[in-house]
DNA sequence: CATATTTCAGTATCACTGAGATCA
DNA sequence: CTGATCTCAGTGGTACTGAAATAT
């Protein structure tokens, strides 16, 4: 009986596979520090994106984060519950929200901003400062590369 | 009214953020090919570990997969219908259930790479191949530097 | 008796589907 | 009337919790 001679890749050699398992570590990880402060991954996601971009329609920001727009309403709502963002009926387009950051949201994000920057610190850990900057600046490329929607 | 000068980083900037995404698309893409085969991702890392490491017991496979050992004896049993994986108990310790490739799965185990290396073609056609060696490095090295369990 | 492994039933969470309401 | 936006109720898949069964 002869061995296979086409030994399968090692598991731990499949981009794919270390992509998405190091992307879920990070996940959880951040996850586990905004829940300290009652917050989702969306919740900042939203904030971030109004912080980077201005105020968004609600449909925008779903096409942006690549939410499902059904579940928009309830991010913002809570959002806007706690007073980091404003809502407004679209005055020419009456269909519209408007979503805009509220002071209280820029600071609360700033705070959320150094929670991603100490789990990404000690995400990579083993990878020098340079490293760090290849690392970021190839995956938004691929990133980047990614088709908009499904 | 003074604009705030602490800016936040963007959204893209933020490698957790993009690790995330990234691997959420990587997982999807992988996903879908292997739904037309009838099996999903938990199955083929069964599959790899056992190719890359030999018969495990099923708490082993769910410690080095970090999958919850709850889930195991499903995605084991689907395995073993199919004849990919033999069951035995382990006469030494009768409480054991040592899981081992067979033929058949070793085969379709290759067929699963190949999709996987497509899914990666696609996944990292932005990144040179220099590029992509360098990316699985490091990520490599971020993820071997995860702690081991939660 | 205390612990370990497998297995199953139930729960929680999240993304997605479908439909209704409002408006262009 | 057609299509777009927002909203909500329901569905499905996945991971987790708790506990029973078997064995050390």
């Amino acid at each position: 009986m002869d061995e296979p001679t086409v030994q399968p890749p090692s598991l731990t050699a499949l981009t794919t596979y270390l992509l998405s398992r190091t992307g879920k570590a990070a996940r959880q990880r951040l996850a586990e520090r905004l829940a300290g402060r009652g917050l989702r991954l969306w919740h900042m996601a939203v904030l971030a994106a109004l912080a980077d971009f201005g105020p968004h329609a609600q449909r925008d920001l779903a096409l942006r984060l690549a939410i499902d727009p059904s579940d928009i309403a309830k991010i913002v709502e809570d959002l806007g519950t706690l007073g980091h963002v404003e809502r407004v009926r679209d005055a020419a387009d009456r269909r519209r929200v408007t979503v805009a950051l509220t002071e209280t949201g820029r600071a609360t994000l700033a705070e959320l901003n150094a929670e991603e920057a100490a789990v990404q610190d000690e995400l990579l850990a083993p990878l020098t400062a340079a490293e760090r900057k290849q690392l970021t600046a190839m995956i938004s490329r691929v990133f980047m590369n990614l088709p908009p929607a499904r």
